[in-house]
DNA sequence: AATAATTCTGACCATAAGGTAAGTACTATA
DNA sequence: TATAGTACTTACCTTATGGTCAGAATTATT
């Protein structure tokens, strides 16, 4: 018979969530993810659909994420700049958090 | 016919995503709400389950998330003192973002 | 008599994260 | 000729968050 009641092992440094909120706890990280989703989108419309955010963070952010291989950017050589950014395979992979923080907004959230 | 690409709102400050990242976006919450899981725990076990909290951070957090009736406390009246903390309802509906952060973890970080 | 263990509290400080605002370079549009 | 739109960059400053450390009250243990 199964284990009902699952063990839970300390969580030091090695902890995966502790990880993954390291690598996506920012203020901002997941939201852009979600709002990124499997679209390619400009760097304009990003912005727009994130009202409140700076544009100073927003790109810090994308170069973070570009960086850690969680999106990808296109630049086109063409005035005025085009830029586009789509998620990776890893990007991809953590929008069922982004999801998840979505469902328990709706649900039980004010 | 079902729409294959879902239209995303954009993100103002009511969106569920932003929503829940203001309740439970700090370094530690969901971790810590992942350690309670459906466990009752005392506070020196818990404190003890995340190595590296401070105790003032834990005992903040802890109270932050009583107050949002994510958490219950129960003090019994000894000596020492002995308190234990379980997750609500809410709570529990936590932990699914908290299983979404370790997987990612498990399959993306490192 | 000293130490450890329990669950906190509070004062103080350091860091990092994020916000503001201006500027850049180029073009199309009015 | 002035304004708006594109995607940024940079300098500066504010705030929030979290970390350190000491202490408090009580008892059991050594």
């Amino acid at each position: 018979m199964k284990k009902n009641l699952k063990e839970i092992p300390v969580s030091d440094e090695n902890c995966p969530v502790r990880k993954t909120l390291g690598l996506l706890g920012g203020k901002w990280t997941l939201l852009i993810l979600f709002q990124i989703n499997n679209r390619v989108i400009r760097y304009g419309d990003l912005k727009r659909a994130i009202p409140g955010i700076s544009e100073k963070v927003l790109i810090q952010e994308l170069n973070f994420l570009v960086k850690n291989k969680l999106v990808t950017k296109k630049s086109y050589n063409e005035i005025p700049p085009r830029v586009e950014y789509q998620l990776t395979k890893t990007g991809l992979n953590a929008l069922p958090i982004a999801d998840r923080l979505a469902t328990f907004g709706l649900e039980n959230v004010e």
